[in-house]
DNA sequence: AAGTTCACG
DNA sequence: ACGTACGTGAACTTT
């Protein structure tokens, strides 16, 4: 067998690591994230089980400065700080890996790719295999060796990739690896700040490489280079020879390949216990030490699981000591269905689902999925249901594709579905309620949500069931690609699958949700949750899904006449665009319009921003530029006019369900972290109104017929009333007790003069530090807003505190209670955990201080909006009017209104909204109510 | 898949 | 010296 020897790059996985669970974070008991520490272990093992390498290294870059360093000044120089969790996980994998009996290699003044392409020379001339374990590009210069490969490990779905000299090539079009060190060396690299040839990009390149071959050869021919090119390369000479230098990896660094030393061995397993133990690596630790570490678990954790992994208290088991922190969090940990003993049956006949439902309808709670043949809920057919009230146990009812015998099997569940004193236990149910309701069926029962329970515990991750099933009960899942196939143009249908594995994958899922309800139900309590829960998450689900599939009309006569004319004079303004800069390009691309605005016109104050290195096109550097010239008007009118056509317009009618003639948007009610909803496919919150032209799209939404009329009904000032109300602020909430304009009493204290003094540019200065001050903003974002000095800026807000200073007690008060709890909440104790409140860095703190004040705020004024929904569609139900609830905009509700309900209606519209959720400190709450043939009458 | 821009509250 | 106002979703370009 020959030898394989993979060297790690161990600093460029780690922060691959920690990134790509960046949005899950993995998070002990003790508030630590393990990220960087779990992706790396995870890919250690992986690698050993799979590569079964005979040696192996891991090698750290060193805090000693490297020539690179000396030599250039400006080398790695923008790379951000590293964040606290990923530095302080450093010394775990180190740990982790001595626990390997793997060394650790590192050497002061030189990189770790510096000493994996020395080692990998070394002994890649010593007869082995080496397999340079990274995800970065640079390291194709070393496969110049034969023997020696990029070994990419596996990635977000991607599979792992072994590269060779020639695939490197391939990927770089280029001829020999050689020319790796002078594709860099021109191109530069804008990660670790190598310059290269400015305006030189990866394809040009490549290009000069075909014809000179060499970067040296290049700048050596210069003179001979046509056009703006030529100009560049000749500019950009020393550049180049240096960005080459810094490029290249340096092959004779004073480390010898000893290889006894790298020969795998027997694991500490002792150690590794430890580590893993105290990071939480619960399944993780299991698959990698087996029963070692499940004993281990067991004892310290003083928890057992029964048969059917429920958690079962041991009264003798004693706690190890130290390991308090292990199950502190609440959930079973060691849960694994692939242990318990499962039985998932199949329902074919009505036989064996009348012997199911007889036992079903002696249950209080029962887990329940559907399958269907699609992701919209407005169009999918339903293949088929999955019910589970024992952990282990489930059962599949498969639905044939006709709908008429689909129905005959609901009607069979009749009973059941419309069983008034059942908790349904699912996972999004809006979905399955959704699809159950275009059968005209509906769960009667309670209903318990896993997701919103997993929200309301943790509002800032994300919870596919995949993930949740992993982190809750340590199982993985079938994944549903395995039945239908990836996402995309190969993507199957459910219907095709064969009804055994349909029935595993769906009884599995029923099965898992089950558990994850036990899992997650203690952590309401213990997260102090269950208000916002149960009172306004769970109940708002039977109102979405009313009001998702009500759907809203649209006209689409209006749309085609409007686009055609929004076509006309986007052209006219792209037509004189081209003309002011003299040139045609591409409108469309902010990179181009850069080029041509700085580069060709070298107009005037030349804002280089964006992060990649471009020009910044945005509409406020645009309206900076000097003379204000009409090109820049030109431009924007461009934007506004394109970006209605393509967002809006245009897409709408695209988006019309084929059954109703209407556009049922979907809300996201577990996306956003403050507590809001979100919409999407279409996004019906963000429908255009600031602008003339925008605002008329607002046309296009119309009552459904002519006997009824849309109704808009809004809170006034809610964010302002609320940080009034829960800072008790003295001037402000009597600004609001006594019913002024907010802004004009702003101002008047802010300026000390009367109400009746204010003038416009007053009002409007206050009412921009109203919104800012709801945001954290500070006097550089005040000044930049409003054009104004920074000076004027701090001495308005200055003032502003002075005045108002039960407001500047919330702010501080909220960033103090977030220091020392670890998260702020809502009226209805919606929480947001800010685990970065107290980080060292500047710009880190900053931006969760700022969560801090926002989102007790936002999320209140969220709170208020979803429990007037409630209320209004329970007394919209209760005197059964034909109205419907279709639209909510965080501070504003729509109605499609009947025309005899319309004196019902806004009384209740209105009185319900006021009293949804009353603030402390007697703020009034206020709404205002319009209607019309259209969205915009009636806003 | 990431970055940029822009629509809303 | 740095960055600077919260929360979203969609279209388009570029990688």
């Amino acid at each position: 067998m020959s030898k394989k020897l993979f060297l790690l790059d161990a600093m460029a996985l780690i922060y691959r690591a920690y990134y790509a669970l960046i949005r899950s974070p993995r998070i002990t008991s003790k508030g630590i994230n393990t990220n960087a520490q779990f992706g790396f272990t995870n890919t250690l093992f992986d690698l050993i089980n799979k590569e079964k390498p005979t040696h192996l290294a891991v090698c750290f870059d060193t805090h000693a400065p490297t020539e690179r360093h000396i030599d250039f000044t400006d080398y790695k120089a923008n790379r951000q700080e590293a964040p606290e969790d990923l530095l302080a996980s450093i010394p775990d994998i180190q740990r982790i890996i001595r626990g390997f009996n793997i060394p650790c290699v590192e050497l002061d003044g030189y990189e770790a790719d510096d000493v994996i392409g020395t080692l990998a020379w070394q002994a890649a001339d010593a007869g082995y295999e080496v397999y340079m374990v990274t995800p970065d590009k640079d390291y194709g210069q070393l496969l110049i060796h034969p023997s020696v490969f990029i070994y990419k490990p596996p990635y977000m779905g991607s599979k792992e990739e072994v590269l060779d000299a020639k695939k490197v090539c391939e990927k770089w079009d280029i001829a020999r690896v050689e020319q790796v060190v002078d594709i860099l060396g021109l191109m530069g690299d804008a990660v670790d700040n190598i310059p290269g040839i400015p305006g030189v990009g990866e394809k040009t390149a490549a290009k000069l490489l075909k014809e000179y071959d060499t970067l040296e050869n290049v700048l050596a021919n210069a003179d001979s280079i046509k056009g703006a090119l030529g100009e560049k390369v000749r500019n950009g000479k020393d550049s180049a020879i240096i960005s080459k230098k810094l490029a290249t990896i340096i092959t004779n660094v004073p480390v010898q390949f000893h290889e006894e030393d790298y020969q795998l061995k027997a694991w500490n397993n002792e150690a590794l216990i430890e580590v893993f133990t105290e990071l939480e690596f619960k399944t993780l630790g299991k698959r990698i030490l087996g029963d070692a570490f499940n004993v281990f678990q067991t004892a310290a954790a003083g928890v057992q699981t029964d048969l059917f992994g429920n958690a079962v208290e041991t009264k003798t088991a004693a706690k190890a000591d130290g390991e308090e922190g292990l199950l502190a969090t609440g959930f079973s940990a060691d849960k694994n269905i692939n242990n318990t003993p499962h039985e998932y049956h199949l329902l074919d006949t009505p036989e064996k689902v009348q012997a199911f439902l007889n036992d079903a309808v002696q249950q209080s709670e029962i887990c329940f999925d559907t399958e269907t043949t699609g992701l919209d809920a407005n169009e999918a057919d339903l293949v088929g249901m999955s019910f589970s009230f024992t952990p282990g146990v489930a059962f599949y009812i498969p639905c044939p594709p006709e709908r008429d015998k689909t129905l005959a099997v609901l009607e069979q569940l009749r009973p059941l579905l419309e069983k008034p004193d059942i908790t349904w236990i699912g996972q999004n149910l809006k979905y399955d309620m959704l699809v159950l309701k275009w059968y005209a069926f509906e769960l009667k029962g309670n209903i318990y949500d896993t997701m919103l329970a997993h929200y309301v515990v943790e509002p800032e991750g994300r919870r596919s069931m995949d993930l949740l099933s992993a982190q809750y009960l340590g199982y993985e899942p079938v994944h549903i690609e395995e039945l239908i196939g990836k996402k995309g143009k190969t993507q199957g249908n459910m219907r095709d699958v064969a009804v055994d594995k349909i029935k595993d994958y769906a009884a599995e899922d029923a099965d898992i949700t089950l558990q994850l309800k036990h899992a997650l139900h203690p952590q309401l309590k213990e997260k102090e949750v269950e208000k916002v829960f149960y009172e306004v998450e769970n109940p708002l689900v039977k109102v979405l899904t009313a009001m998702e599939f009500e759907g809203v009309k649209v006209d689409v006569g209006f749309l085609r006449e409007y686009s055609k004319q929004l076509e006309i004079e986007a052209k006219q303004f792209e037509e004189n665009v081209y003309q002011e800069a003299g040139v045609r390009f591409n409108l469309s691309s902010p990179r181009q319009l850069g080029e041509v605005l700085f580069d060709k016109l070298k107009l005037d104050p030349k804002a280089k921003k964006t992060k990649t290195g471009q020009y910044a096109t945005g509409e406020d550097v645009l309206l900076k530029l000097a003379g204000n010239s009409s090109i820049v008007s030109d431009i924007l009118g461009y934007r506004e006019l394109t970006k209605l056509r393509s967002t809006y317009v245009d897409a709408l009618p695209e988006m019309i369900n084929s059954k109703t003639g209407r556009v049922h948007t979907s809300y996201a009610q577990a996306v956003a972290v403050t507590g809001r909803l979100s919409s999407n496919n279409p996004n019906l919150q963000n429908i255009p109104i600031r602008t003339e032209r925008g605002k008329e799209i607002r046309k296009a939404f119309v009552p459904r017929d002519a006997e009824h009329t849309l109704i808009s009904a809004d809170y006034s000032q809610i964010e302002l009333r609320v940080i009034a109300a829960i800072s008790g602020d003295e001037n402000m909430c009597e600004a609001f007790k006594q019913g002024k304009d907010i802004h004009t009493a702003t101002a008047a204290k802010v300026y000390g003069i009367a109400d009746e003094e204010v003038t416009k540019e007053q009002r409007y200065k206050a009412k921009s530090v109203n919104f800012g001050i709801i945001y954290g903003q500070g006097a550089f974002g005040l000044a930049d807003n409003l054009g104004i000095s920074r000076a004027e800026a701090k001495e308005i807000i200055d003032n502003y505190k002075k005045e108002f200073s039960g407001i500047t007690r919330y702010m501080d008060g909220m960033i103090n209670f977030a220091k020392e709890h670890g998260y702020v909440q809502t009226l209805m104790g919606r929480k947001r955990w800010l685990r970065d409140i107290n980080s060292s860095n500047f710009t880190v703190r900053g931006f969760a201080e700022r969560n801090a004040i926002n989102s007790p705020i936002q999320g209140t004024a969220a709170d208020m909006v979803k429990m007037a929904m409630i209320r209004i569609q329970a007394a919209m139900e209760k005197e059964k009017l034909r109205s419907r609830m279709i639209l909510q905009v965080h501070d504003e509700l729509v109605f499609d209104a009947h025309n005899d309900e319309l004196e019902i209606l806004k009384p209740l519209i209105l009185e319900n909204m006021k009293a949804a959720l009353p603030l402390p400190n007697e703020v009034p709450v206020e709404a205002e109510l319009g209607t019309g043939i259209n969205w915009l009458e009636a806003h």
